[in-house]
DNA sequence: AGCTAATCTTTACATAGGTTAATTTTCTCC
DNA sequence: GGAGAAAATTAACCTATGTAAAGATTAGCT
């Protein structure tokens, strides 16, 4: 399992006595399955950190059908980060698919830290970039690539975990229907 | 005309040195309509800043149809981001779709500008964090919106771009085709 | 083990949107 | 201003994928 400290160090070391006082700041917190991390309409403010489990983050649409824009497994930070960044309320929420360990702080109490530590800073800098190239990888993914390649993708990269939820929230991930998924495992399976 | 001096400032006001510092590495630069400020393959090293012009960052399929991720007009910065946060080849390339006027900095030699200048870097990570966010929010839109709704969003957003260039830049942009989105502005005129 | 609810698949049908090609309209530049 | 190129529209056709509903399968209790 990837800790925090290992997770951070990884993007960035820093030093001990900035590790000191973030790490101060996460508590640990569990979620059971169908509990909500965070949820659309309200402000974001806090950060978590998924120790183990998994969580799906997932915006709604007028006819209620929801897209599953992630799925986080550990190791991974999860919250409203767009919301904690702009002080928007949440467009999204995310919800626990299995119960999940955590630790949580609290961002504004984490980012006061930016000017104490700059190093932490640069931690920060590069997760956001980082999570700036995933999406725009996945964007061009979602645009450029069939639903089956998409779902060849996925399998590649998460190998199993298709077995641990539902299909049908794969298949949202995946920008299609559960029925669709379907079809393509049929294709697939010839 | 929004300088790159307030353009940055916005983002977050960084020490006069650290301005002098930044604003030395950058050079002015024109680009020819059909230039390119990037390539696929290539490994990216510079960083733009668009004074005037519009360009547009766009990825190849096999098939060789091509998606616009993206169209920058003036203030903006453009780059192969993804590229030079992680030293891997762009994956996309982007082209002047008008001729510009461009500042451009070599991108590591702004970065080693962070040790130096931590609100600099401050910058950097905002600006991030920012792009992310604005990604986030193209993803659920592309997802969840129809292509008549993406339309109208786009117009809304960038009023007039649509009579600069070809509309089938635009189609691209919205992720249809240049048919479809025909057939979408005939439905809106009725 | 057996009951119930959840999940997955299948079928039938509807539709948004792709492709290709022909036609019309609009630029561009000499 | 006219010729040729570029862009936009239209028409014809096709396919991927959506929706709804019915069945089949699996999982989760008690």
């Amino acid at each position: 399992m990837v800790s925090l400290h290992n997770y951070v160090f990884n993007i960035s070391p820093i030093s001990e006595s900035a590790w000191q006082d973030i790490n101060a700041l996460f508590l640990p917190k569990q979620l059971r399955k169908g509990d909500y991390f965070i949820t659309e309409g309200k402000t974001a403010t806090q950060i978590g950190f998924i120790n183990s489990g998994i969580i799906r983050a997932f915006a709604k649409g007028r006819n209620g059908q929801e897209y599953n824009k992630h799925l986080f497994t550990a190791p991974s930070f999860i919250g409203g980060y767009a919301s904690l960044i702009t002080g928007n309320t949440n467009k999204i929420n995310q919800e626990a698919l299995t119960d999940c360990e955590l630790l949580v702080a609290d961002y504004h109490k984490l980012t006061a830290l930016y000017d104490k530590h700059p190093d932490f800073e640069r931690v920060a800098r590069k997760l956001a970039e980082l999570f700036f190239a995933a999406k725009e990888q996945r964007e061009i993914e979602l645009v450029m690539l069939s639903a089956e390649e998409r779902y060849l993708l996925f399998r590649e990269r998460m190998p199993g975990l298709e077995f641990e939820i539902p299909l049908y929230h794969i298949a949202s991930y995946l920008g299609v229907s559960a029925v669709q998924l379907s079809r393509i495992r049929k294709n697939l399976a010839r």
